[in-house]
DNA sequence: CAGTGACATGAACACGTGTACATATGCGGC
DNA sequence: GCCGCATATGTACACGTGTTCATGTCACTG
């Protein structure tokens, strides 16, 4: 009965379906559906009438119905953390914008800190997807069961958890040798560091970086500090560089945001000139490290080659589930500013 | 026949089924849809088999298939663009984790400059969203019909472009009093103002507001300029700002990143000492407004009740489609720091 | 013991779409 | 005029799940 036109007025809830638009147009249901399917076997009158059809009333394929006995999936997770951190900001918002661009769909995951990450993951794998991207800083044993359990997965940032994945990363040690080059070369002597957690893997890479690069030069540390890759990180691990006697003359940072937070510290409570006294050096290139207010020298890697590269190793995945997984390192290049 | 036992060796892209499920561990598949539906009526002794079999087979149900005979989606939109902006980031972080802890899943739909918007609207239309939440900053006339069709929707950055959707906004014309009063009482006198493009309502809203609160005091602008909401736009507007025969004593900004971009064209091409010579004040509180080096004087908007604003109105709306639509403004406060 | 209700279970259907298969139509060549 | 072929259309099924309906089982009550 209100299958009729008693509700002219179309239901709010109710969706407009093929077979709504094939009444309409006067043809089947499969000359919806084939007139949608590119390459398909329908007259160009027939196509022309059903597409006018499906714009007069605002008809799009169901996307769950369409995957559904499909084998593949158009859909891609994409697993993230933390983007309150201005690089993986910019990062994020310009890969998310090339998937999209490419014809996949994006459904966001969160992993926030502490156990949730693995009802997170188990609810998302429910949708059927046809990779997994990882751009979480960190995820424990029990995360990435659950992320290897959905599928393929590409590992966007440190490429850590799993040695069998396919994984695009900046390669932290050649960027640390950069660093370090580049102030030795300077003149400066007492070199120390401020990574971000020793439970990352991508902090202890570039610390353990710092140290070879240093004893290259045959000079040792002057001090390595773990600490959050934050800006409040940054103060807290700069003050306990400043316990000892006698300060280092360059301050070494895993990021920006903590050489944010040294450059903070060292003008609220010390009387230290930078970069007379000392020199202090980031990690990404963010933003504000080219502010005129603050002249922060960094490692930039960049940014469009590697979207470009989890782009493609996403294709090259997707088209060979069971080709070798690949492992792409950026090679980064140093920013010579006013902090050094 | 390769239905048998002979790929022991799960295929890669074949998913679990219920039915694998119902055969291995020795029922019907209803049941095993029972066991995974709180409340239907399944004995404990099957329901325990039943996921512990699941478990084993590392089963979950297809979502695609879920929504498809159910008239709820648990997938909601979020359409934004230009993430790029530390704001937006920390705000876009926080709410799509608490949109997840409340048991909603997120599809992205990234909108950039152009027409594309439409596009990618249509695109993501193809799924069956409760709800769609619109962080964009602009819209053009085709996008918000996109947005429309749609279904329900929420803005959540600036109320301009429909007039009849829940929405949650800062009151920026609140937040722009606060400001100018505060200057006004500190013995400023010649104020000016850099806002964001004209053609956004936020940035519009904010001039507008700027000078009646000027008006309230005695006093006229002493320039309004529009720029980008970014840092380079900052130094932009401030360079025009400067043009004139006497710079003003008070820059009011239509944003944190332009209120950088000020301090550093002041810092870096000019003799003009902040606070002494002049005052400058953001808008937002983003992270490096706190930050020692800067210091912002600007005005914060809770991002906590904002959030929960949002989320709110969301379930009420998905429980109610056709309740009135509701405009939520969030009081700011002042946060005062160094620059003025 | 018959009757009754609560409860567990399986068969059948629905959701909206893509696609293999069968069938009708039109056209050129003999 | 008939056959063979290409093309267009309709029918039937498949995808994986939730849900309604009918049936079966059991315990409890009179």
């Amino acid at each position: 009965m209100s299958e009729d036109g008693t509700d002219g007025q179309r239901g709010r809830g109710r969706r407009i379906t093929a077979a709504d638009v094939a009444r309409v147009a006067g043809v089947s249901r499969v000359a919806v559906s084939r007139s949608f399917t590119p390459g398909a076997s329908v007259s160009d009158a027939v196509r022309d009438r059903v597409i006018a059809t499906a714009r007069t009333l605002g008809y799009r394929p169901n996307a769950f119905a369409r995957q559904l006995n499909r084998d593949r999936s158009e859909l891609v997770a994409f697993v993230a953390g933390f983007i309150d951190n201005y690089y993986y900001a910019v990062f994020f918002d310009r890969l998310l914008n090339e998937l999209q661009t490419r014809g996949w769909r994006t459904l966001y995951v969160h992993v926030g800190a502490g156990g949730d990450a693995v009802e997170a993951l188990a609810q998302a794998s429910e949708y059927p997807v046809a990779c997994t991207i990882v751009a979480a800083g960190s995820l424990d044993v029990d995360a990435i069961a659950a992320v290897r359990a959905m599928g393929p997965v590409i590992l966007a940032g440190p490429a850590s958890a799993l040695p069998d994945a396919d994984a695009v990363s900046s390669d932290g040690g050649r960027g640390m040798a950069l660093v370090v080059d580049h102030l030795v070369g300077r003149g400066r002597r007492r070199l120390a560091c401020i990574s971000g957690p020793a439970s990352l893997a991508s902090a202890r890479e570039r610390a353990e970086a710092f140290g070879t690069a240093l004893a290259g030069h045959g000079l040792a540390p002057a001090g390595i500090v773990h600490t959050d890759f934050t800006e409040p990180g940054g103060v807290d691990g700069m003050r306990r560089l400043l316990e000892g006697p006698v300060p280092p003359d360059a301050v070494v940072c895993g990021n920006d945001a903590i050489a944010f937070g040294v450059l903070n510290l060292l003008r609220a409570e010390t009387a230290l000139a930078v970069p007379r006294d000392i020199a202090v050096t980031g990690f990404d290139d963010t933003a504000p490290a080219a502010w005129p207010l603050i002249g922060l020298t960094t490692v930039a890697s960049p940014l469009d080659r590697r979207i470009a590269a989890i782009c493609d190793l996403l294709d090259r995945r997707v088209a060979d589930p069971s080709a070798p997984a690949q492992r792409i390192r950026i090679e980064p290049h140093l920013v010579v500013r006013a902090t050094s």
